[in-house]
DNA sequence: CGGTAATCGAGACGGTACGTCGCGTCTTCGA
DNA sequence: TCGAAGACGCGACGTACCGTCTCGATTACCG
C-alpha cells in the first residue's frame, strides 16, 4: 500500500531516515491548522522542506499520509487504571483536556468534524476516535466489578459527558482566557468529574 | 457594510427579491459541508445560480455574506422558562439536540473549530455561539431564585455538561447508526440531565 | 433597421435632440482610441452620460452606431476641381493629410485594418472607404480629358501612391516628430505631388 | 525580464523545448488577428494548448511575449543590393508586397496602428518598424553613390510612396479581388517603382 | 574501485478555482 | 412614451495552487 515496508529494496540509495520526522510533523501541523481540505501534498512538501516526488513515492493519497503520521505522532492513550472510578475518571479528564490543549489541540475537532464529511477519512479516524471509548469501557468496567458502579450504567453517556464537558469547555472558550482556564484547570476538572460521579453513582 | 439597507435607490431596476433567498441557502449548505475555507463568492454563485456580480454587489466579504445568511436562516433560540430546572434543562438539551442534527446540524461545530483558526470569522459567530451560554445562564439563574440550586453553582460547567455530552453523542455516533441514535434520543436526553442534575443538585 | 426615422411617436415624452450629437463625438472617440472590439454599448454610455436603454432603443448594434456616427461626423469629401491635375492632385493630397492628422485621425486606419477582420464591418466602412477612389477616378478623368495624361492611367495606382505615401508618412512618424511634421506638411505634400505626377505625365 | 537565458538553471526539470514554438505560432496568429488587445496571456494559452502557469514562468508581459515572438517568427529583411536602383527599388516593393500578404500579414499595419495608441507597445514595434527605413536609406544611399540620383533626395519619401502604395493597395482591395490580386502584382509592382522612378530621377 | 540503482530536491508542465471587471439584457421610476 | 439608473447572469482575464512529470545530484551496494 504505502511505506514503512522493511523489505526495502537494498540497491541504490537508502532512505533518508530523517525525512518522515520532518514530514510527519508538517502533516500534523497542516490538519490541525486546515483540515483535510488544505492537506495536500503541495502544502506537506513546502512545510517540511522535502520534495514532492519523494512524498509521492512514499504515500500514495492523503489517507496515507495522514495515518502514518497518527500513527508516529498521536499520543497513545495510556490505560488509565487507578484502582478507584474517581481517579480514574479524573484521571481521564485530564488526558482529554490535555489532548484539547496540547500541541495537537485541533486535531481531535477535525477529525471529528471531517470524518462526517469526507468518507475515505473515516476509516483512518476512526481507530483514534474509538481509543477514548474503549478506554471509558474499560473504566466502567473495572468500577462495575467493583461494585462502585451498576454493571447496567451507560459508558457512552459517561464518556459523553466527561469528553463532550472538557471539549465544549476548550472550544468555547475564547482565546484571550487561555491562560486563564490553563490556570484554573485542576479545580475545573475536580468539580466536573465530582458532579458526574454524583449523578451516576448509586445512591 | 453590508446590504438589506430599507432604503434602496429608487432609481434603476429593483433588487430581486428572490434572490437572497437563494443566496442564503446556498450559503448555508456550503459553509456547514466545506467550512469557513469554502466559502467563496464562486462557489455561492455556482450553488445559487446567482451572478458574482450580484453577490458582490450586496455583500463585500465571507463575512458579511455568512452574518446575513445566519441572521436569516439560524433558528431563533427560545426562551427556555418552564418553571423548573429539571424541564428546563431537558429542553436545552433537546434543543442542542435538535439543532446539532437538524438541517444546519454542521453548523454549530464548524463555526467553533473554524472560529479557533479565523479571528475574522469570530464576530460573526460569537452572538450565535454565545446565545447557549446566554441561555443557560438564565436558567441557573431561576432556577437558583427558587432554591432548587445554591447560586454559585458554575453554569458555565453545567453548560459545558449538557451541550458538550450532547454535542459528543451526535458526533460520535457513526452514520449508520444515526437512524438508531434519533429514535434513543428521547431516554438519551432523558438520562442525561437526570445525571446532571443529580450531580448538581443540593443534598 | 434604426433609427433617424422620420416619423417618430407622435405621443409621449419627444426624444432629446442633444442626445445623438454626444453619442456621436462618443461613437467617433471611443473608436477611434480602441477600434471596433473597443465600441460597445457600454463604453458609449459611460463616455457620452446616455443611458444604455436608450442606446438601444435608436440603435440595435455597433453597425448601426457606428454607421450612424460616422454618417453625422465624418467630414464630407468636398469635390476637388481646380482645373489642373496638380493643383487637384495637390488638395487631394492635402486632404488625406487632413483627415489623417485631424480629429479623427485613427478612423481611416481603424476602419482599413478592421475591415480586413470583421465582415460585418465592412458595409459601414466601404461606402466611405470609397470616397476617395471615386474622387481619385473623377480627377483622373477629367486631367485625361484635358488631355494631361493619357486616358488609360491607372487611376488606382495613382490614388495608392498619393494617399499611401501621405498615409505612411504620418503613420511613421514618431509622436515626438508630430509637430515638426506638421510645419514641414507644405513642402512634403508639394514635393509628393511633384515626384508622382512627373512619374506618371506623358513624356 | 523573460526568457531565452541561456543559462538556465540546472536543477528541476528541464523546460520543454518545443513549447517556445507553440507559444510562438499563437501569439503572432492571435495578434495579427486581433491586435493588441487581443494578445492575452489567457488567449495564448488557448490557443497554443500551453499552461497559463508556463506562460507566465517564462514571460512577464505582453510586451516580452510578443517581443519574444516577433524576434524568433518575424522574417528578417535581407539586404536588398542588386547594384541598380530600378532592380533595388523593385525588389523593396515586392518584400513588402509579400509582407503585407503573407502569412503575417496584418502584424504591419496592427503594429503602426497599435504603437499610435499603447506606448508600451512602441519599444517593441520599433525596431521592426524601422527595417525597412533603414533598408530604403541605403538603397538611397548607394544610388545616389553611384549617381543615379542626387544625394538631396529624401529618401523618407521615397519610402513613403513605395511602402505606402503597396500597403494601401493591398489593404484597400476588397476580400474577393485578393486573388486577382495575386495575379496582378508582378505588372502592378513593376509600374509603381516605374512610375516612382521617374518621379525622382534626374533629369 | 567503478558501475548500478534507488532516493532526494528542484522545478517545469497542464489544469482548475478564485476575485475582479466589463458586457448585453432586463426592469423599474420620473419626466 | 422617453431617458436615466441600476440590478442581473455571463464570461474573460490574471493570479495562485495542485498533482504529475522529468531532470541532476547524491549515496549506498556489489561485481
Amino acid at each position: 500500500m504505502s511505506s514503512t515496508s522493511k523489505d526495502r529494496p537494498l540497491r541504490g540509495r537508502p532512505r533518508d531516515p530523517e525525512l518522515e520526522g520532518r514530514v510527519f510533523d508538517a502533516v500534523m501541523q497542516i490538519y490541525a491548522h486546515g483540515g483535510w481540505s488544505a492537506l495536500t501534498f503541495e502544502a506537506v512538501a513546502r512545510e517540511s522542506g522535502v520534495g514532492k516526488s519523494s512524498l509521492y513515492r512514499r504515500w500514495d493519497s492523503q489517507q496515507t499520509l495522514l495515518h502514518a503520521a497518527m500513527k508516529a505522532r498521536w499520543l497513545p492513550v495510556h490505560n488509565i487504571d487507578t484502582g478507584s472510578l474517581h481517579s480514574d475518571l479524573r484521571e481521564l479528564a485530564q488526558m482529554i483536556f490535555d489532548n484539547r490543549t496540547g500541541h495537537y489541540a485541533n486535531m481531535s475537532n477535525r477529525l471529528l468534524i471531517d470524518a462526517a464529511r469526507f468518507p475515505e477519512l473515516r476509516e483512518v479516524s476512526s481507530p483514534y476516535m474509538e481509543e477514548t471509548v474503549l478506554q471509558a469501557r474499560a473504566i466502567i468496567r473495572r468500577a462495575a466489578a467493583r461494585g462502585e458502579v451498576p454493571s447496567s450504567l451507560n459508558h457512552g453517556l459517561l464518556m459523553d459527558l466527561v469528553v463532550g464537558a472538557v471539549n465544549n469547555h476548550v472550544l468555547t472558550t475564547p482565546p484571550k482566557l487561555r491562560k486563564e482556564m490553563q490556570r484554573k484547570a485542576p479545580s475545573f476538572l475536580d468539580e466536573l468529574v465530582k458532579i458526574v460521579l454524583r449523578g451516576v453513582e448509586v445512591r
